[in-house]
DNA sequence: CGAACAATTGAACCGATTCAAGATGCGTGG
DNA sequence: CCACGCATCTTGAATCGGTTCAATTGTTCG
């Protein structure tokens, strides 16, 4: 039996959801069974807890297999800064590369929240005889950099929350859920933290999307009713 | 004759000043000889030229050998944002890999800036063959991560202001310059435009910092005068 | 069901932007 | 070399958006 589901267009591995999105297109079978042995096994994650510290020795990154984890830095006057949210099928712990340390700290947003490990070292030395991983390797890192810079020009909070959902919106969608009706399952002001602004100014952005018909929101679920106008909104093109 | 000249701990490549900090540290001078090979002659721009156009196909990415180039997106409105601004030794091009399109044009900022090219296919089909050479691109990649992070958590402008001339001062430090006494050669409104404020603002910020003896302004000369005051401004261990 | 926390709403306040004016610097040509 | 004109930078005053603080409503969970 084979732990990998090869469906039309993408390869999937079961320990941890990686798709061509993610990491391994243009790999042969064979490839990513490679790949696949020097995948770790997977950890259950409880709501807040860590997966590791900000300061630690980087070596390994790690891949989302459910849930939600968000990577909270600590500034040098103690306040924490969520530099990311990373959704099932997404990597972090590639920032830390340059330093050789980690520059923040994951915790599971939700509870039961699953992550698998990679051993940075094997990975690199499998990249070196696979060209496709190297590859793909380097397109996580630039994809990393791409929307890093396109929310620059994100100037009003009502900017930044329709950014923030449209972002949300495609990742969802590049991994195969809804790109319009999904899960917002961080709080309020995480968001808030995330995008730097008051807790109070997302619900009341939030409120005005609504208002305008472009959202519903029930709980903690999200409908976007009008995805070209949110789009308008951002004034990005992604 | 070798075009490399091996300084105490670094090689340095005379095509394009590449240096530790750029690229090739851990290379050894035959591999060094092969990255060379590679890199094309480089080329003088005028104020204001375009390196490349966003949107065009990428194929290349760039060194600067000297002079200063910005990265300027288009957004759907139609308004200009900078990217990032890029020092002697410094690549840009990298966030298109993921694309296969630059997101952005590169211009020169200082009249006779000048770049050279690398194409990327053989830059990554060397680094397949060199270990050492694919984890630097690796490393700077997550340099550029790694830095779009940091940046976070500026808030006010006075703090934004004063991550910025320290994120310049550290660079040129990088490279061996004076990371205390450097040429501010981008205009205001460029900083502004980099950092989302008013060249207004970037203007009182200045002279507030100016005002509590942190720095000193002559023309476009720089001089830090309380470099610990400014990294505390900023709230940022870097 | 009630307690604790999260989210919303309202009103005063503050910082950054905007608009308008003035100063400074810089290149050109007399 | 100085005078002019344009562009950039600076400065001031009014306005606007977002934050802050306080109170209320809503939600989750023991």
């Amino acid at each position: 039996m084979t732990a990998i589901a090869r469906s039309s267009s993408q390869l999937r591995c079961s320990k941890c959801s990686l798709n061509k999105f993610c990491l391994p297109v243009g790999l042969t079978n064979s490839d990513m069974t490679q790949l696949e042995d020097i995948i770790e096994t997977s950890k259950n994650y409880q709501q807040n807890e860590a997966v590791y510290q900000a300061g630690d020795k980087f070596n390994k990154i790690y891949a989302v297999k459910s849930g939600i984890f968000s990577t909270v830095a600590l500034d040098a006057n103690g306040n924490e800064h969520i530099i990311g949210f990373h959704l099932p099928g997404e990597l972090f712990g590639l920032d830390a590369i340059y330093s050789g340390r980690y520059i923040s700290s994951p915790v599971a947003v939700t509870s039961s929240s699953v992550a698998c490990s990679i051993d940075y070292q094997e990975l690199s030395k499998l990249a070196t005889s696979l060209p496709s991983l190297q590859n793909q390797l380097m397109c996580l890192m630039s994809k990393e950099v791409h929307f890093s810079h396109s929310a620059v020009g994100e100037t009003s909070a009502e900017q930044k929350i329709a950014g923030f959902i449209l972002n949300l919106s495609m990742r969802y969608q590049q991994r195969g859920y809804s790109p319009t009706r999904f899960q917002l399952l961080m709080p309020r002001k995480d968001i808030a933290n995330y995008l730097a602004m008051a807790p109070e100014t997302v619900s009341r952005m939030f409120k005005r999307l609504v208002n305008n018909g472009l959202l519903t929101i029930e709980q903690s679920e999200i409908t976007i009713n009008d995805l070209d106008k949110l789009k308008q909104m951002t004034g990005c093109d992604s």
